[in-house]
DNA sequence: GTACTTGTTAAACT
DNA sequence: TAGTTTAACAAGTA
């Protein structure tokens, strides 16, 4: 699923292929994916001056307005050039690679090339807002785990009153932003933790390998252009290399690769958790 | 047919 | 009030 490193790694392709080009048209597929009626007449014509992440959410910013993009679960934005090759420039020659398919939801024509959203469960969202708009809602969003202001006193500032488990709090975008199930469950099995533990009974050096272990693979991940299961894929089609890096998450049945033990899976919150019985306290 | 997958939020709690 | 929990959303895959 599309976290931070996902979405950095789409947002840095992207920057590189439509900053300074102008969206000739668009063609909204799946009405419910945008919010405004007449999202394609408002954005037609407009030069891209700008793309950014912020959390997992893609800002694409035109002369005074934003398009605000939510990957959810399986969104995908994809850049096609007028050629119609795949990353690497090898052209499209696989059935079922074309664009736009039966699950791209909106597509816009910048510049001489192509940029398709699709997803599969319709959950992701394409969202024309003004400055104020962004603003609010950029507002509610927390921390950013790789820039200076996350600190280890940040991040004790946020556990010491929850006492809620420490995952959930890890996952709650208002605290910090860009961790979702997958880096939840690394993070907190590189810093030897159990997720279910009260947030607020983390030592000071538990807390000093969070924060540390939280950076850590969030920038092994980004390295890695990101982590595929099934649906995600970088700006211009690929799939991310991360995956093989991962030491819990999907890994339950296997031995843990610090102490061998079998890696366990439940649920916590309602969501799958990967960890080690012998190596997280 | 059923269980399973997850990011986010609204609503219902304590 | 603030923190916490749960259900809901969607739709394909196993």
């Amino acid at each position: 699923m599309p976290e931070l490193p996902e979405v950095e790694t789409i947002v840095r392709d992207l920057r590189a292929q439509i900053v300074a080009k102008k969206i000739n048209s668009v063609d909204v597929f799946n009405p419910g994916t945008v919010n405004d009626l007449k999202f394609a007449d408002k954005v037609q014509g407009r030069k891209v001056i700008s793309i950014n992440r912020y959390g997992k959410n893609i800002v694409i910013e035109l002369s005074d307005i934003f398009i605000v993009i939510h990957l959810k679960m399986t969104g995908q934005l994809v850049w096609r050039d007028a050629k119609q090759t795949l990353a690497g420039g090898h052209p499209i020659t696989k059935v079922g690679l074309e664009l736009p398919n039966k699950f791209t939801r909106v597509g816009f024509k910048i510049g001489a090339g192509k940029l398709y959203f699709n997803d599969v469960r319709k959950f992701g969202w394409v969202h024309l807002m003004n400055s104020d708009e962004l603003c609010k809602y950029l507002n509610k969003l927390g921390v950013e785990p790789l820039t200076k202001q996350f600190t280890a006193s940040h991040l004790n500032a946020i556990i010491k009153n929850r006492t809620t488990a420490i995952k959930k709090v890890l996952l709650d975008q208002s605290l910090i932003v860009g961790l979702g199930n997958i880096y939840v469950d690394e993070a907190l099995w590189l810093a030897g933790i159990l997720p279910e533990r009260s947030a607020k009974s983390l030592t000071s050096a538990e807390l000093k390998a969070l924060h540390q272990a939280i950076k850590k693979v969030l920038k092994l991940s980004i390295k890695n252009r990101g982590t595929s299961f099934s649906d995600y894929r970088d700006g211009l089609g690929a799939k991310g290399g991360n995956f093989k890096f991962l030491k819990v998450y999907n890994r339950n049945g296997a031995p843990c690769l610090k102490c061998g033990t079998v890696i366990n899976k439940k649920k916590l919150g309602g969501r799958g958790t990967h960890w080690c019985v012998i190596c997280q306290h």
